[in-house]
DNA sequence: CGAGTTTTTGAGCAGATTCAAATCAAGTGG
DNA sequence: CCACTTGATTTGAATCTGCTCAAAAACTCG
């Protein structure tokens, strides 16, 4: 007990101190508001890397936010293999799939120690429903997700490996920058294979992929740990222009 | 207008003798509550294949929901080729993408003759406020768009393009018959580079995957007109087994 | 019917996958 | 402290799928 104590103090920590009030479902709601939400908020003791919040069948029973620790959630089909249907930061809802038919589609697997709020969603709903802040705020960190999902379908219809991988440390740097994280000097949460399950390649691809950015001089890696050197280069890459700049694209 | 009586009559028909009821936002709720809905719908001329309901950038004003005829909505990156997100069956609502950030990410365009109706989003929260029964069914609605979404995913990520075709066929058909229509004989919407742009694909790739599925006996194909022969052969591609079961693979 | 569009078919090539092996990182236990 | 195990990542070589370019065939609709 007394071995954990920096666990006890963010446990017991409520949205108002929280660092990620201004992304989460507090965001624009008064005080007096917060507190209705406050009370319907669990906080539970930290999940550990690799255990789950909920799995494929589960009745929804709560939206999930992480205060700290990443996510990943993933669809496994009837082979056994997994798909990567999305990564999830600090501040980034967990459990929405659910909505649809009630039951999850997906399971969310942590991916380091983590921290998360638990939102019961019927409670959610009823105190949303006489809170028009927090409706609206709902809605929109729900068309933040489904923005997010689009994003991610993007990378996939991207042919070539490359311009995928370039997108997906682009989107993953911009997102660190959003919730406050330095967004050159990135400490992956996940491993090649998710990354390659994540954009719809072979693991080895996505770690040619890697190489040649560094080769190129967009990014230094060593193993999880990414730096980002030419923003501008990345950026480029991302809008288009197809990585090989002075490429003669097969001219003759 | 004397020559396009039928128009005039499925213009005034309600939500209360629509066929695609139980599938729309009325679902679910009392008489009163449905005319309290049915005041903020509007009930538009219909619209002709090519146009477009809303474009890139617009402000969300409405969602809209088909009463016949088909949808697709498309992103046009920066470079001017378009990547089709979504189809839009009757009784699916389109223009959800706006619910994020306010503005539409994507353009729909209907792709036959169609009559829409359509939802102010915001008369419709303020309606559902005080309409529990319509509240849960925005939510279930939303989540049945995202579960769509995450089904394309699904599409996206699968390594063959013979899979996917047959997924996307799969698909259609699952969606055809929800609402009531000839789920094995199908009249194609869209043409093949909307499907190759949906999918992923280059367009002759989507049109051999058909010619393929053809010569397995597994559909029949004549343009856009196609005939599902062996839904469990098409079932069993679609899950997992990759179609090259018992076929000699480059027979010689 | 003919002009234009859509779809199918063909051939060659490039990029991504697969299989396999080497390298690297991080512990573990002697 | 080092040898050894284990897991993750990188690299290499060969194969194959799907793309590109090009042309033929089939539809659509004034």
């Amino acid at each position: 007990m007394s071995a954990t104590p920096i666990d006890l103090i963010t446990l017991r920590k409520g949205c108002a101190s929280c660092s990620l009030q201004q992304l989460c479902l507090p965001a624009g709601i008064s005080l007096s508001e917060l507190q209705e939400l406050e009370d319907i908020v669990k906080r539970k003791r930290p999940v550990e890397a690799g255990e789950r919040l909920f799995r494929q069948g589960d009745r929804m029973g709560s939206v999930f936010v992480a205060r700290d620790g990443t996510f990943k959630t993933v669809l496994v089909n009837e082979e056994g293999e997994e798909q990567v249907i999305g990564f999830h930061l600090p501040g980034e809802l967990i459990g929405l799939d659910a909505l649809g038919t009630g039951s999850h589609r997906v399971e969310a697997v942590a991916l380091t120690r983590a921290n998360v709020c638990e939102v019961p969603f019927d409670e959610l709903s009823t105190v949303a429903s006489h809170i028009p802040g927090l409706q609206r705020q709902l809605m929109r960190v729900i068309g933040q997700s489904v923005g997010r999902d689009q994003d991610h379908r993007e990378m996939l219809v991207r042919r070539q490996a490359n311009e995928r991988i370039a997108l997906f440390l682009h989107g993953l740097s911009e997102r660190l920058r959003t919730i406050g994280e330095p967004p050159d000097r990135i400490r992956l949460p996940m491993s090649r294979e998710d990354i390659a399950r994540f954009l719809g390649l072979a693991l080895e691809t996505v770690s040619r992929g890697f190489t040649r950015l560094q080769e190129d001089g967009v990014i230094s890696v060593h193993g999880r740990k990414v730096e980002i050197l030419d923003v501008a280069e990345l950026d480029r890459l991302v809008h288009g222009q197809d990585g090989d700049r002075e490429r003669p694209r097969a001219r003759a």
